[in-house]
DNA sequence: CCTGAAATCATACCGAT
DNA sequence: ATCGGTATGATTTCAGG
């Protein structure tokens, strides 16, 4: 057996054309198709039927407004990472799940090493997060511990392969 | 002097229809104004100048494509958390825009607490990480520690104040 | 992968609330 | 001051080459 057996097509190659387009479009996901063909030098038609392609071969996974926390007024950022009891090990994949819909989470990362998993919780104060903390987390039989850490900023990137 | 000496208008109010255009444009930030005009319930130009209104007032920062990192051959994320010499922590600013600049670093989460900051890493494979470790971390002046964990999954959520 | 025609959409303007 | 309807020009999209 190669290596041809994951769920993932990886396989799945990029050419120059491919790569144009997704740096345009992680720049200025509303930019329109006339315009990122020009960009890109296609005809719109191919431009469009190469975005469809990215789209349904899962390349490109969504397209989404970025809002800023602070003007929905969750002013306070944190990250919590958890770490689950020992003989709840099995649970780990359920308890993330269901914290992963709360919608304080903005992000959360399922890892392997000491902790369990971490937790982007958008807050608007002190308070919420000790809620969050104390209602889903501790109180839950699941967990082991818990350790808060306050984020000051934060910055996203898009993905490049280089 | 009241509590509006912040740089960011918080104090920006955000109306039912403010929301559900919101709440669409996480969705999906591809759809067209009327159909977004439709599902939120006020005519094409109500929407199309709530719209621009939110972007201008920086509540919305922008529009992109979300990109899966394994169909960019990334097929390997971590989380790097970096504590800082105490005799460099003038310096933390200028390194995390320094590494926030790289290509492989998806996010930068710069911390209040034990760690100064956590780097989120898209990365080809395992030599990739540890070369970039070597490279951007261990060999810099201010940089006393490191600690690596792997992703193993990880959700992003729109960001909802409830 | 490109051209061109029909359908759809964006948006400026203006009256009404 | 903001909203909703209408007209016009731009854009998308699907044939077909």
């Amino acid at each position: 057996m190669a290596e041809s057996s994951k769920n993932l097509q990886q396989e799945t190659e990029l050419d120059e054309v491919d790569r144009k387009i997704i740096a345009e479009l992680q720049t200025n996901g509303r930019i329109t198709n006339a315009e990122l063909a020009e960009r890109v030098g296609v005809a719109a038609s191919t431009c469009i039927a190469r975005v469809r392609s990215l789209v349904s071969r899962r390349v490109i996974t969504g397209f989404t407004a970025s809002v800023d926390p602070r003007a929905m007024g969750l002013g306070l950022q944190v990250l919590v990472s958890v770490t689950v009891r020992s003989g709840a090990r099995q649970r780990i994949r359920e308890l993330s799940e269901e914290i992963a819909a709360l919608p304080e989470v903005m992000q959360l990362f399922f890892l392997g090493g000491d902790e369990d998993f971490i937790i982007h919780l958008a807050a608007r104060d002190a308070d919420h997060v000790r809620d969050f903390v104390i209602e889903h987390l501790s109180a839950h039989p699941a967990v082991s511990s818990t350790r808060t850490s306050i984020v000051f900023s934060h910055f996203q990137n898009p993905v490049r392969s280089e």
